[in-house]
DNA sequence: TCAAAAGTGTTGAGCGTACACCCATGT
DNA sequence: ACATGGGTGTACGCTCAACACTTTTGA
């Protein structure tokens, strides 16, 4: 019955790969973790089993798809709340996908599908969160790795984490951002260890922490960081805008005024 | 007749407005038009007016449905030149739109659309080449007040333009794209009058000159521009890559390695 | 007292800006 | 010749990288 799977565009079944493709949101989830050989912390992300076909049984972003009533940001958090329990405070669009190959298993019958990625930075506090219920299906991959000793990665997923980790290293050199991987008091240490991270090299004390103080944004608190081996660091707050949109940045379409 | 509207997911009439989101595809296409006041080049870009509801009359973005047989990219391409009949070097993604609200004009039945927005610059000389057969449904309209008199742009269109345009100039600031303001040889001051009329601000001669001169990508060559009131300034001609896309700037997904 | 990390001072190179100045051409 | 834009020289100020140095703690 060719009435069965008529659209609004008159497809019937042997035209399904004819539909109009569908709209999925997908999210690449960046915390920090220190990695067990050195002290030194490394990027990770978590990823979900696939249990349907294609790519059954690999490792996926987590995702899923776009209702009637929701933006695409909400979407995306409503997706990572019930993937992964996560609730990020850093979410940003990163790009929407969509190649005719991202199955790459160009199955007859197999509808086309548009992904918008969105990107999200998460505190080892709120990392903890992550759902360990059916801990199975959900874990933590290091994001450069993810899926390399393995199949690789459902989709062009790995394609989509290795954009992801480009604008993450780009925009962490010209925007506040890297105060997302921490809580909310911090020694200066700790946030050069994050830009070392991401970066992928040194960065002289003297020099971070001259940038640092120099930044309105980061407030001295008269706190120490007690314990350590040696004398005890000071704590720091980040007393930025709450939005990952500061306005000389990357601001939301939505909070453009016309131009003056 | 509840069939009629029958969609694949069994959705009826009474229910159109939680049928899965549609997707569209639009582009904004800059030019720089001198402005008959001043010789001062000003941005322009292409509108067409909407021959249905919503939005009927109004100046709206080209765009158009996405099918199943093209990439994002491929179907931006294909509705430019169908719509408007350009076809522009530079062509990149510039935001994925799905706010619940970006019609303004909430009505029963409409259906909710996700639109997947691109931006390009073209040459004056490609500019011309707009149709001009159905003219009165595509012009031309300066950027930055495109819908102010009258009753605005249609949807979100004002807004996405104050994206793009935001965009435009910020990535003017470190990317080589204004050459695509221009033919192919072009003299530093015609340079410098693009990077003006983006900017909105005057450059220094002298230091704009001798930044460019240090730029490998720009090539001077043994011509001259004859034919001025003054002494004939030297031509250039840009011999980077043919991409939007350097490998220190924005590389596209696609083209993206994992990582070293 | 010593090791190690916290934190300060100083220097030099590079780059962008401002601006004085010379050059070449049409009128 | 002279006005005008093309094109060069130079000096100042800022930022960043490098690195020597002092301070403060735990062991």
């Amino acid at each position: 019955m060719s009435t069965v799977f008529a659209g609004p565009f008159g497809a019937n079944v042997s035209e399904r790969a004819q539909l109009p493709p569908s709209l999925a949101i997908s999210t690449v989830i960046f915390a920090l973790k220190p990695s067990r050989a050195e002290g030194k912390p490394t990027l990770w992300l978590p990823l979900v089993r696939r249990v349907k076909e294609p790519f059954r049984g690999q490792w996926a972003l987590p995702g899923g798809p776009l209702t009637a009533v929701e933006s695409l940001e909400d979407a995306a958090r409503r997706n990572l709340r019930e993937t992964t329990g996560l609730a990020p405070e850093y979410l940003e669009q990163l790009y929407a996908f969509g190649g005719l190959d991202r199955s790459s298993r160009p199955e007859q019958g197999a509808q086309r599908v548009v992904s918008i990625v969105y990107w999200a930075l998460v505190r080892p506090t709120e990392a903890e969160l992550l759902v360990e219920s059916e801990r199975d299906n959900v874990a933590w991959h290091r994001a450069d790795t993810a899926g390399h000793g393995e199949g690789g990665l459902a989709f062009d997923h790995r394609e989509i984490v290795d954009y992801a980790l480009w604008r993450l290293r780009n925009k962490i050199e010209y925007a506040q951002i890297a105060y997302h991987f921490l809580g909310e008091r911090f020694t200066l240490a700790q946030l050069r260890e994050v830009y070392e991270a991401i970066l992928g090299r040194t960065l002289d004390p003297a020099n971070f922490r001259r940038q640092l103080t120099a930044t309105p944004q980061i407030e001295a608190t008269d706190e120490f960081l007690e314990g350590g081996r040696h004398r005890p660091p000071r704590l720091y707050r980040y007393v930025g805008p709450p939005t990952p949109y500061p306005a000389s940045d990357h601001p939301h379409p939505s909070t453009l005024r016309s131009t003056p």
